[in-house]
Order: structure tokens, then sequence, then C-alpha cells
DNA sequence: GCAATAGTGAAGTAAGTGCTTCAGTATTGA
DNA sequence: TCAATACTGAAGCACTTACTTCACTATTGC
């Protein structure tokens, strides 16, 4: 499991876009192929692949061709990684102001 | 709380930027100046600035002037909107594996 | 008061992004 | 077999991003 920086960077870049969250979401749902997942999107069938190739490379989604269709599908493994980096600084934060708000207790107390 | 497209495209596209994953990591461990976020960044605090607004216009940081310094923290309730994004998709789609597991158990009790 | 500190703002630039269109290939179903 | 379907790939173009430098302002400590 690579969450190195630049693995990083692909994911919350993939994530940046308001298409690809929706490609994202349509997936979250189940498997689908390029053109439903292009179906909903105000925009060419060459635009959803493109999208569709910096979800691949951010290892957010996979998918595999049978015949003529894409079907692609979402990799949590590579969600879970950005959740865990967003999830490791805010509970840091949090942690830092418990521990600032004991201390001000304490200080309270001694007066 | 706002957690609409718009302002989950800044948060994302602001994460998505090493040297800004770098500064929210140094302010989850507390308050920083601009300079103090500059510090370890190899470059111009100028820089520092411009990637310090893209921060801010996300929501992901807050900042206050004091005199001459600003002093920049985070802002833990957008980090928790990005976190909360991401951890409804996967769960959607975690759940959908179990349902599907569950069938292939039935089915298979079935033979 | 005055030098050092801390940051601000504008302009310029090279590279990257998000589309488009158009021309193509591979598969499928009647 | 042949038209429809489902992509694929390349080129081009407007816009954005991530810096740089340089000139500047506001505070602070001596």
């Amino acid at each position: 499991m690579l969450h190195d920086a630049a693995q990083l960077d692909l994911m919350f870049q993939a994530l940046a876009d308001p298409a690809r969250r929706q490609m994202v979401d349509r997936l979250s749902r189940g498997p689908a192929s390029v053109s439903q997942l292009a179906e909903p999107l105000a925009m060419s069938l060459s635009a959803v692949v493109q999208h569709l190739n910096v979800l691949e490379a951010s290892g957010l989604v996979r998918s595999e061709k049978m015949g003529r269709v894409r079907t692609c599908q979402i990799e949590p493994t590579a969600l879970r990684a950005a959740e865990h980096w967003i999830n490791e600084r805010r509970l840091a934060w949090e942690r830092r102001l418990d521990r600032l708000g004991d201390f001000l207790a304490e200080s309270k107390d001694e007066n």
C-alpha cells in the first residue's frame, strides 16, 4: 500500500474535479461501463475517458475490458489512504486541543 | 457547514499539492506563523503566501494577523467534510460488496 | 529614529488541465 | 456481411497553477 506524497497528489488531484467525483459516486453504487459513466455528464465521451485515465492513474478506480466494453470499479484501498491522511491530521489537531483544554483546566484549579 | 461541489473542489484541490499538505501537516501540530510554515519549504515566502491563500479559500486553514505576524491554524470542520465525502463513497461500495457476498452465500446454500 | 523583521501585491512565465473535434479500431447483433 | 456500438488516440486551444522576482508597507526592538 503506497501512500507516499506523489500518490496522495494524484488521489487528491483526481478528487478535485466535480465530474470525477460524480464518476466515483456512480461507481460507489456498483461497477459501470465508460458509456454509463458518461451518460449523466455534459461532455464528450473522449473527455470522460480522459477523466477516467486520471482516476485510474491515481489508483482510485480500476477497469478491465471485456469485448468492446470497459467495466470500471472503485479501488477502496486507495480511497482509504486518502481518508487516512486527512484523519491523522485532524486527530492530531484535536488531541492538541484536548491537551490544551486539560492544561487550562489545571491552571484554573491552581488558582 | 457547506460541502457543496464547489467547496469540495477547493478542498481536494488544496490538498493535491505536497507543499500545501506539508503546511497542513505542520498546522496539525499547532498554530504557526507564515515564516514558520515557510521554513521547511524550498520556495520563496511569496509562494508560501500564495499556497496559504489557497488553503484559506478552501476553508481548511484560518489565519489572523496580530501586529506584523500572521498566525495560522487548521479548521477541523473542513477537514471533516472532505473525510466524510470519501468515507460515504467507500462505505457504499463496501456495503454493496457485503450484499453481493450474502447473495453468493445464499445461492451456494440452495445448491 | 532606524534597521531588521514579517508579510503583501503585482507582473511575468513555463508547465499543466480540461475540454473540443476528428479520425480511427475492435466487437457485436441482426 | 455490414451497420451500429463502444471505445481509443492525437492534436489543438483557452484557461489555470505554481512558481519567480522585485518593489513595497507595517511592526518591532534597540
